[in-house]
DNA sequence: GGGCGAGAAGATAACGTTGTCAAGAAGCCA
DNA sequence: TGGCTTCTTGACAACGTTATCTTCTCGCCC
């Protein structure tokens, strides 16, 4: 900035001045910073800039995902994105693999950053670390599963509503022994589709069956092998609840090499790429990410 | 951090020492200010702390995707949040969605922030525009795409060799009609794949027939629309390779609903999700973008 | 006991920027 | 011409931190 200054001949405030579209500055005096800015390639530093400002913003908010790979994190991200890009903000995005300690540190490294907000889906069930931070005024929303003791604003799906109408659809179907499959049920998402799954089932008027529920499942190739547990019995499921996309991969992929994907039903909450051309087609409880991430970004802003 | 240093009785040096874990300060005093951050939940500030810092890193980088939503991208995406996880850096990730003003858009914010470093798959062709900010130190990574008129490191896959492999696999299966069905053109990769196509079908001497050959298809919609209008030919191909992962998934769903999955064989470019469980089976010429990912990482650090 | 060195602690300036304010120029009206 | 307002411009301090340097306190040795 010093040298934009010495070279269009003028102070440093009007050189910040015509960065920052300022009035108040001659047309001539204007050209001359103008083109000593671009002839030095300068740019402002964003950070010294916030830094100096008055209750300064840093256009900065970070994301915690469960895994930025995962399509489901991926397709809020994106939204997420996009509402952000659209008010010139850029976003830091982490993965924290569900695992709560994680979560805490890429939410410190956040706020070493002063990011002006922050969205996450959370791995902990307490969240008043974060009461300072939102008393301070970083904005905080939670996707796909609440706040722990924590009055901020979430972004859910009705997973209760989902599981029921899924295992329901079952149960018309004529099934009575339905084995359900879920994550790890620390994972109130996980734990609410079981609820479904169990209301569903009484109000059929069916006992539950412990053998076949099977949770902490927290990969395809787990789900893979529950299946094949499932099958061994000697009085095996006729369909399968899938509750978590990556389960219902590894489910699909077990009937498969069972040569039973034709002879029992499976239903799968969250979508599936390509769910549509397996054949026989999967049915599925989709939740919709994209507009997920749309609404958390509005109500962050 | 005034606060921090009046409520230990100490001056702003030694709060700033005990933060940085400097050594030369006295257990006592130590232990007073350790209180003291604790109990004013202080945390030091990122940004300034640079400033101040001679040549100091922010600890960041930036990361340009074509889509953060995109299996590729997003798989790339984690292996190098991976990275700089390891390195307590927090990484920066932008979509371009091929639009060259937009991946300079976003370098920009990028160089606004002072990140550390970037890594780019490319949508544009030049980036000389790049070169007073290499100069300038920062580290700079391609992916996927070389650099254009830049002298700078990049990580690909062997698209053209990928790609010959993929047709002459048709080609031993007697295929003599193949179709190609490719991204725009100018991204670089598409280009290369449509190459090993035509350079694959030259070794086996059949001449290039460009009615099978359909370019600038950017969606599964628009790969599907192509395979349609290829069956519709009054010679169709009997065979389809597929040069992209969401032209495959288009490719397929037009084979299904046109009932001809085991009639006309398809190969595509890019792993699949699912791509195992379809039936019949898909086969793909698989990239490993994790490993491109941890490449580019390690490049750039 | 005096001089000296080592170590602890803080005062001050500086990083790149912007808010505040004061100075100077120019125009206007009586 | 003189007083007033308005506009342009820059000097200076401050944002939260760290580098440098000085001051002070010990303890040691001759």
């Amino acid at each position: 900035m010093l040298d934009v200054a010495a070279l269009a001949g003028v102070g440093l405030k009007t050189v910040s001045r015509v960065v920052n579209g300022e009035p108040g500055v001659s047309p001539t005096l204007e050209a001359k910073v103008k083109h000593a800015i671009e002839q030095l390639n300068y740019r402002r530093d964003a950070n010294a800039s916030m830094l100096r400002r008055l209750g300064g913003k840093t256009q900065t908010i970070g994301l915690v995902l469960e895994d930025v790979a995962n399509p489901f994190s991926s397709a809020l991200h994106r939204a997420i994105e996009d509402s952000a890009r659209a008010r010139n903000v850029l976003v830091f995005a982490g993965s924290c693999d569900e695992d709560p300690r994680r979560e805490r540190e890429l939410i410190g490294s956040f706020r070493d950053r002063r990011v002006d907000g922050i969205i996450v889906v959370p791995a902990s069930h307490d969240h008043t670390y974060l009461y300072d931070e939102q008393r301070a005024g970083t904005a905080l929303v939670f996707v796909d599963r609440p706040a722990g003791h924590l009055d901020a604003d979430s972004v859910a799906s009705n997973n209760l509503g989902g599981s029921v109408a899924a295992v329901e659809h079952l149960l018309a179907h004529g099934h009575r022994r339905i084995a359900f499959l879920g994550d790890l049920l620390s994972i109130s998402t996980a734990e609410e589709r079981l609820q479904g799954y169990t209301r569903a089932l009484e109000r059929a008027g069916i006992g539950r069956d412990s053998e076949l529920m099977r949770t902490g499942l927290r990969d395809p190739e787990a789900a893979a092998q529950a299946v094949n547990a499932l099958l061994a019995l000697p009085e095996p499921p006729t369909a399968l609840y899938t509750s978590q996309n990556l389960l219902t991969i590894g489910g699909i992929r077990a009937l498969r090499s069972a040569g039973l994907e034709r002879r029992i039903a499976l239903i799968g909450f969250d979508d599936v790429a390509l769910a549509d051309i397996v054949e026989p087609a999967i049915s599925v409880v989709a939740q919709d990410p994209q507009a997920m991430g749309q609404v958390a970004a509005e109500l962050l802003f």
